[in-house]
Order: structure tokens, then sequence, then C-alpha cells
DNA sequence: TTGAAAGCGCTAACAT
DNA sequence: ATGTTAGCGCTTTCAA
């Protein structure tokens, strides 16, 4: 049993294909009285147009790909839900596609995606990425790209980031106001906008304060938890211990717990720590965990918005193609001075 | 600038687009030399292949649709990767859909599908899902479908599930060698295949043990965070207040440990508390729960296989179209005896 | 070994 | 207001 087509639907209508195509697209010279007709049996034998067909007819596809690191980071997860909400809003149908952190695979993904199987792209960066020859051919095809969180600075149709730097500096001064002296960055790629842009607002509220910024202010991690947790074990070790540690990105959570757990040293007593996340179960962690969180769900909802807008052709302003959120530090126990 | 065609690729070739197309597909009767050409120049002018327009000739679209009801839970993150995983390697798109548990939109997402959009369905189903015709029309459109975690038994073209009657019945055993008198199950929907296997588990451990299973030992959550916090946290209050709680979902870990906070009860001291839950953070959480963890991205990873398979045309059997993966009880502080 | 041509299902320009 | 028809870019007979 195939499913019905077009050409079924006219020919039961006794119409042709045309007049029931328009139709359905709610044409203006389709007389109501037929609409209805071909509305109602369309609905009755649950007509449901070729995609493939029209995709290729029209250079639509209503599809717009997000392509990110991964899935398994709250961050992500809540940015794909808003993309989601407004694709399904809107009708659009929405295809994922991971990078796992490596710019060969993403450039591989963005070069399939140069013929037709989506409108637009929405992107968030590999730690690595810095060439955009392919995003600029994307978008010289016209298939607009909108860059959400890792994003290419003055690249693509629009950017929509948080205030990294900002946020990374008031997190370094409440740790600062809480006695820490020697606080460590966790880096987690040094090309990375995010990473620089967290790291600067740190060294930021380390000069204000009078802190000497030194080599040993940073431990660089990499995308392997085992190996970072190894980085962290030993960097506990050192003589001059950090009082503080600031992930900077959600994955170093872990290894940064399980380090001071097999080191016997206890959060916030012995070592605070923070980190950039939007885990949800932040507050139940051991312990609750200080925590810069980002509206992720919004930044995907206006990441989307903003594509969507482009591909209906809408003007744009400068304003609206660079949309800066504002994070959210959540102060718990992990940073807080024990009495 | 657009991108380039066939036809200007034929063009440049001083072939015909036949020639280009077969040999782009290696087939039999072009010349290696041939062959040899049309690769490098396509290769060199980055030629991809319009997507609709083979998705229409061929009937084919290369193109997998994974339907959940959310993303935002580590399950799911987990088994979406899985499936990017397999996909990737074999060339296939994947389109995710979101239901957000409920079964109308879960409805008009497949419906959608219907047309050719997609080669074949993964999916698991809502709480409430209980009606296959839309996923009977699709299999008998020779769209196969395969169930993964939230199945509907029997149905579709394969199944992957753990063995959660199995596993809620090691883990209720457990309990009650911690002492635990008065557990209750915290149940996610009467209707979901897991909550019943995993209730039913539950329910035999009790039985098995002597112990009467009453209403009192059931607590029904729903989809609401802060409704499921305030049936807990009246759970809490009664006279036979539990000494152990089972969350059979994930997303029930955050309000069971709030009530518990918010009732100054400790976990596990006054008392124990395990979950159904792939959260990574389960070791650092206050207190690390004990969990059952699914081995989610491997379901993703045989489902999408099963799907592929399927969409190969190979045979497949009984054994292989009806998976059941194990689960680990992961003991924890949570529910460990302290002294 | 290569090419000509039909057609996948739909849309839109152009008749009627 | 409705119908005819060409064509989107590719694949695949079938003929050369």
């Amino acid at each position: 049993m195939a499913t019905i087509g077009m050409k079924e639907l006219a020919k039961k209508l006794k119409l042709s294909t045309a007049t029931v195509s328009k139709a359905l697209r709610d044409s203006y010279d389709i007389s109501e009285k037929t609409k209805q007709r071909v509305l109602k049996l369309a609905h009755e034998l649950n007509y449901v147009p070729n995609a493939h067909a029209s995709g290729l007819r029209g250079k639509k596809s209503k599809t717009i790909a997000v392509v990110i690191p991964e899935v398994a980071d709250s961050y992500f997860a809540q940015a794909i839900n808003g993309v989601e909400t407004v694709a399904q809003k809107e009708g659009f149908h929405v295809l994922v596609y991971l990078t796992h952190e490596q710019v060969e695979k993403e450039n591989l993904i963005l070069q399939e995606l140069l013929n037709g199987r989506v409108d637009g792209v929405l992107i968030s960066v590999t730690s690595q990425s810095k060439d955009v020859t392919t995003i600029d051919k994307l978008i010289s095809t016209g298939i607009p790209v909108v860059f959400f969180d890792r994003v290419f600075e003055g690249q693509g149709n629009g950017q929509i980031t948080t205030d990294d730097f900002d946020a990374s500096y008031k997190l370094t001064v409440h740790l600062i106001e809480q006695a820490c002296k020697h606080i460590v960055f966790l880096l987690f790629s040094e090309s990375l906008n995010i990473s620089t842009q967290r790291m600067n607002g740190y060294k930021r509220a380390l000069h204000e304060y009078g802190f000497n910024f030194t080599e040993n202010n940073l431990l660089i991690c990499t995308n392997q938890d085992q190996e970072n947790k190894e980085s962290i074990y030993k960097l506990l070790a050192r003589k001059d211990r950090p009082d503080a540690i600031i992930a900077s990105v959600e994955k170093l959570i872990m290894p940064t717990y399980l380090a001071c757990m097999e080191r016997n040293l206890v959060i916030p007593g012995n070592i605070r720590v923070a980190a950039f996340s939007n885990l949800v179960q932040a507050e139940i962690l051991n312990p609750a965990i200080t925590t810069i969180t980002q509206p992720a769900f919004e930044m995907g909802k206006t990441a989307a918005d903003l594509l969507l807008k482009a591909l209906k052709g809408k003007p744009i302003d400068q304003e609206e193609s660079n949309v800066v959120l504002p994070s959210v530090l959540e102060i718990r126990n992990s940073t807080k001075t024990p009495f």
C-alpha cells in the first residue's frame, strides 16, 4: 500500500493536479468551494506532499541542520530543544549532526549540506575550527548560517552568544571575595571564542584585584575525560595547590570532582569549584556546584528564529543578527566559605 | 555562486549526464579511465548530488528519523549519539523529532513522515501512546520502524529494550537487603511498557520477600517537575513514611532529592533512594545515587544498525529484531545502610 | 563504453 | 476558476 499522491487526489476529485496544488497552497485563484473539497479529501486520505518533489521543484526543503559537537551535554540538549520548538511551530524539520569535536567531520558535514538538503544551518563549531571557507560557500550558495554559542566572530548571518566575559569576570570576583588566592582556570580550547572570552574575564578580575596571572593559573584540558582527570589530579598535588578551580565547560566538572575526591580534598573546605554548566542537577551535586548557567533553550530558540527570518527573506538589522544573552551566576555551596 | 550540478559537470567533461551519473555510482559499464576523470573533477569542484533529485528519482533519501520524547535526558542524549555514529558511518542523515511526551505531536510527526522524507524511523514512544495505526501505515508504505526503549510489544520491524523487569527486581532486592521495609515506587506512566516492566520487577521482589503490595507502594508521577516534587513532599509526611524510594525514570531524581532536602531527610540515613538513570554525574550527586544504568549508546547503535539492515533489504531473523540488552545496577551511597 | 530520453511528484507560468 | 505543460536534477532503461 503506497501513500497517496497528488495525481490520485486530483483524479478522485476530477480536477487537475495544478488546481489541487494551488488549492492546497491556498492560492487566490481557486474557488472557496474547490479549496474545501480538496482540503477535505486530502485530509481524509492523509495526503502528505512528497518532500523531495517539492524540494526539487521549489528549491526549498523546509529543513534546517543543527551542527554541534555533541548532544550529551546539557547546554546542547537544551539548545536543541529550543531549536526544535521553533522548527516544529513553523513546520520545519531538523537534521542533527554531531561533529564529535572534530573539524574534519564538521567540514564533511557542511560540504554535504551544500546541495539543497537544507535551507539553512545552525552551528556551534568544533574546538579546533578555524576555517570559514565551507561556511562562506554555504552562504554564497544561498544557505544562511547562524552561529550559536561557539561562534566565529563576524561570520555568518548571525551570532547568538552569551556574555561570557562578564559572567566569567563576575564568577572570578565572587571567588576572590570568598578569599580565594590561587584560582586555576581549566581551559578547554585555545582557539574557541567562548574559551578565550571566559579566560579573559577571569584574567581581568585577577588583574583588577591585584593578582598576577601566570601559566600556573591555567590548566589546558582536552576532550578526553580520563586525561583531564589525571591532569587535575596532578594539579592538586602541586606545592602551590589551587584553592579554587573554574571549569570552563560542563564536561570538566566530573574529572574535577573526582580528582578532588581521590585527593581527599573537600569542596569547598579545601578547595572551591565553579563551572560553566547548564546541568539540571547542579543543585544536588556533592556539593551543590556554583555555575554560570546559559540561557540555552532561549539561545536555540533565538538562533532558530533568526535563521527562519533569514529564510523568509526578511530584512535583519545588525542588532538582531548579533544577540548577546545574559548568563546567570548561580552561587551554590561549592564556592561558599565554610565556617 | 550556485553549487555545481551534474549537468555542468557533464559539460565540462564532454560527457552525458548519464555517463557521469553512472561513473559516480561506480557502475560496471563505465571505463576505468572515464570513472577516474569524472571522480577527479567532481571532487575538485566539490560536486554534491542534489538530495531532492536523487530522493525523488530513486525513492531513497538516505535519511532516518529519530522520534523521542525529549533530548534533555541522559538516556536519549546517549542513544542519539549511538544512532548518529551508525548513521554517519553509513552516510545517513538523522532527523530528530521531539514529541514532548505528547501523543498528538507524535502522531503528527509520524504522519509527516509518510511521504518519502525518510527511509526509516527509530522511535521511543510517548508515555501515553497506544495507537499503532500510523506506525502500521508507515510500515505498510515500506518505511521500516524500529522501537527502542519505550516500545510497543510486538510492533514494528524491531525492538531494542533492556531487561527492565530483572533490573528492577534486583534493585528492589538490594533495597530489601539494606533492611528497607517500606519502599515506594515512583511510577511515571501507567501504560508505558518500561514502566510496567519496572513496576512488575519491583512487585515480584516485594512478593518474594513476603511484603504486601498496596496502593501505598506506588506514587504516580507526571511530566511536571513541580507537581512531582509536591507529591513526593507529601509522601514524605505520611505517617507510614517510606524508608526507600525508587525513581523509575531519571527526571524523578531531582524532585525526590529536593523533597528530601526540604523535609530534612538525609539520604541514605533517613531514606534510601535509587533511580533508573544514565546520568553521568550519578557518582557526584549528594549523595551518589544508586542507579540502573541502561546501555543507551549501545541501544541507539543497535537500533540504527537494525533499521539500516532492514533498509538494505537484508533478511532479519526474530532474534535480531528483538534485542534485550542488560542494564547495570550501580550501587552507590544513596542506598547504603549507614552505620 | 557511452548517450538519449523518460520520468520520479510537484509547482508555476501560461493558456483556456 | 481551472487546466496544460514544462521542468526542477537525477537515475535508469534502452538504443547506439
